[in-house]
DNA sequence: ACATAATGCAAAATATATATTGCATATTAT
DNA sequence: ATAATATGCAATATATATTTTGCATTATGT
């Protein structure tokens, strides 16, 4: 499932993928496939993705239902 | 860094290591290793974890400082 | 103290996240 | 419309999470 939460936070931000990929030290396809939900990021990679975003991890990676 | 708020909500459950990681799908071994804080664990476990133990990622894998 | 259950630990094998490169498509500004 | 920038996509390579197996150690109950 896509990650329309991580992709605004990245907007709100003014952070290109690349910006934000840099950020947290992977490549901008690492940042790219997370936000497309083709794949399932480490904890480590989550955690670096919201210091920089300033968001948490059930602001950016939870799903209250399902 | 050990994951003792992990290690509490298991035992709060009643849960053995084994019990939780046949619920989640993966060996006695993964857990006893995030709970240890010995590896980084995928985003998709992390959610299985919490739902198994009626928490969210911020509750069990969110430090608010550092 | 003894028995049993739960957890820790370690090595090798396997699955999968991430990197790398290159090119295609989409978006934005001029 | 054109140029420049941002993002999508795909294949191969590499790093690392997870499995498997077996045994050691620690906790729990009797």
């Amino acid at each position: 499932m896509k990650n329309i939460r991580m992709k605004v936070a990245r907007i709100e931000r003014e952070m290109k993928q690349e910006d934000l990929a840099q950020v947290v030290g992977v490549t901008r396809q690492t940042i790219g496939l997370i936000e497309a939900g083709k794949y399932n990021p480490s904890l480590k990679l989550c955690i670096a993705i919201c210091k920089a975003l300033g968001k948490t991890l059930d602001e950016l990676f939870w799903e209250e239902k399902q």
